[in-house]
DNA sequence: CAGAAATACAAGTAAAAGCTCGTATTTGTC
DNA sequence: GACAAATACGAGCTTTTACTTGTATTTCTG
């Protein structure tokens, strides 16, 4: 019944990338549940037709823009892996995360606001949890690599919860001023060592 | 310029209270962005004009919620905070305090649906910020009559912080299984604790 | 009781937003 | 070069939704 495969062609998939890029401003600067097919279009220098050639609906988009994150963010996630050793203090770890985290939101707002897939009942909290588990995931392989003899169950569940504590302090990190952004950051990385101790 | 302000006689109380009311049930179903206004007239059982007798557009009737809810709350506050002193581990007040927001959240949701209007770029970032605020100088006054030398600049950001890592937990912990539920409960108690040491 | 203000209603308006349609052009394949 | 598939377009359809309007009823105040 639905409608067979289509074969992309080159242009076709520039496209595509066009209107996830179009996408991910329009969602840095309204928010998903705001954000208009026709405004992605326009930003991305198309008629609503065309976009509709490539995605078949709004929701499409968002799935688009997660798959390319998360797939983007794996290399990333590899490299910091393997700086991680059973020799290397918690501080430190813990200071770089906080700081590459800090740094990655502001490069990528989109990324960020789709994390928070708000509280209740949209189509937005899917895609929030995919991303989220994600992360979660990559942290705990972290965490056991630096600690060889945790059990995978615990690593998922720190890891978890330390994700959970980046992604609660950092609207306020990026809402504020320098200063008390700064101060932010500080208390964010002695709660993450005090609970990771 | 603006209409002058409406004498509302008690008839008219009770029928904002009961939009309230509605509101606070569709809320909690559908979140704040896909709440109608028709819907929550419907279920107030009354018609969409009468609701804009007395709310002039939708985000009144947000600022109407997030009011009653800081008026509500203030009282269990106050209890709280009376039950504080130097001498109780700190244990038992983590612990009272999470368990009564575990309550406190599934007895309702929409508050905690409003506390999460994070993301980006909607009206819903200012009610969230109050909510959150209010919270946060009510948990920095009970730290604060727990450990009278704590600077208050000091508690008020260690209230916050606080307050972030139960939010950040909240959500996981009412869309799982209750193994795990208990599981999470018990580890942002731990996470507590070691903080506020 | 009389007038004014508040409350009540439901049909309806205007704008927005997701998406379609008919058609025209470009690209790949034989 | 020829045919099909993919790409491109933009006007406009459909539905939804916040909000209005005109009018009728109830309550308060003197």
């Amino acid at each position: 019944m639905a409608e067979r495969t289509v074969r992309r062609q080159a242009r076709g998939l520039k496209r595509m990338a066009e209107i996830l890029d179009a996408a991910e401003s329009v969602i840095a600067e309204v928010g998903y549940p705001d954000m208009t097919t026709n405004q992605v279009a326009a930003r991305a220098g198309m008629s609503p037709g065309s976009l509709y050639q490539f995605f078949r609906n709004k929701e499409e988009i968002l799935d688009g823009l997660v798959s390319r994150y998360t797939d983007e963010r794996q290399e990333f996630w590899a490299a910091q892996l393997a700086a991680v050793s059973p020799e290397v203090p918690l501080e430190a770890l813990v200071g770089q995360f906080v700081d590459e985290s800090v740094r990655f939101k502001s490069a990528s707002p989109a990324y960020w606001s789709l994390l928070y897939g708000t509280a209740t009942g949209d189509q937005l909290v899917a895609a929030s949890q995919r991303l989220h588990d994600d992360i979660a995931r990559q942290v705990a392989a972290m965490l056991r690599r630096r600690s060889p003899d945790l059990p995978e169950e615990r690593a998922l569940l720190t890891g978890t919860m330390a994700l959970a504590m980046v992604k609660a302090v950092m609207p306020m990190i990026t809402t504020t001023t320098p200063e008390r952004s700064a101060e932010l950051v500080a208390e964010l990385k002695l709660m993450l060592v005090r609970y990771l101790s």
